[in-house]
DNA sequence: ATTGCTGCAAACTCTTTGCAAGTTC
DNA sequence: GAACTTGCAAAGAGTTTGCAGCAAT
């Protein structure tokens, strides 16, 4: 993505724009694959090779407080982001690790009329997330 | 639950009864709370003071691995366990961060419905999982 | 000039591990 | 008695924090 467009990003949400910061979006829009945070340490090194491990901890803590960036977890332990373009539900693949996106209106459409009639007593529904978890039969390379 | 039913889970699958993993048993499936591991160790320690924390750290990994229970995630950090003792959904509210089981048959025909029709491709689905988000009206005390 | 951000290293939290002693089957 | 489990304490991984110096507005 354009640095144009990094730096847009940023400042609506009031930050200061930073080279670190600018790296670290790029990271998450680029990569496009819920990375963990080591992942995003090793992708901003290579344009950006002093960066401290603490700034995108600190980075990647205030884009989820300003909702640029979603966490996203799975059973094994550690943290992984998802900049999430648009709404979408996930796919988990077992074996692979992969976290992917799922966006499906149909399926978003077929759950909200769904809970629309179907309501939980005393619930606020904000988010319906779905997990499909399963395996790819034929093993993508990771 | 009575200990021999806690007994028959545990030596059903081939693991030693111990006082020990009684106990742990007997934590998941009376809290109904998704507890962490530290809930697990205060509610154990109320009859069995002296339990190590990292016997239960590692009675919890052992149910896991023979399917007792399951890991749960949320999005702040510790992990959770569930005593799943049907197939439910979750309910996460997001102010008093409660996980609470979501049983609803009619919705798991409809998704299952939903793809049976629209498959993913090369993806064997094993669950469907849905996140309902949101929060309690009148909030409940924790 | 002000406010906010970065780098660094130390500290912290949660979890795992190795092993000797003890239990269960 | 063989195989497994526990307790303990130490170590590990991932993450957070405090603060002095620096950069963005």
């Amino acid at each position: 993505m354009e640095v144009v467009e990094l730096t847009k990003i940023l400042s609506e949400k009031g930050l200061k724009v930073t080279p670190q910061r600018i790296a670290v979006m790029d990271a998450l829009v680029t990569m496009r694959n819920h990375p963990n945070t080591e992942s995003v340490i090793d992708f901003v090194r290579k344009n950006h090779p002093y960066i401290a491990v603490g700034t995108v901890y600190k980075t990647l803590e205030t884009f989820v407080d300003k909702g640029i960036l979603k966490k996203v977890k799975t059973d094994n332990d550690v943290t992984r982001y998802d900049y999430e373009m648009c709404k979408h539900h996930h796919i988990y693949c077992e074996e692979c690790d992969i976290i992917e996106d799922y966006v499906d209106e149909e399926l978003d459409k077929l759950l909200n009329e769904y809970f629309k009639k179907k309501r939980i007593p005393k619930f606020d529904i904000k988010e319906l997330k779905l997990h499909i978890i399963g395996n790819y039969k034929n093993h993508k390379p990771t």
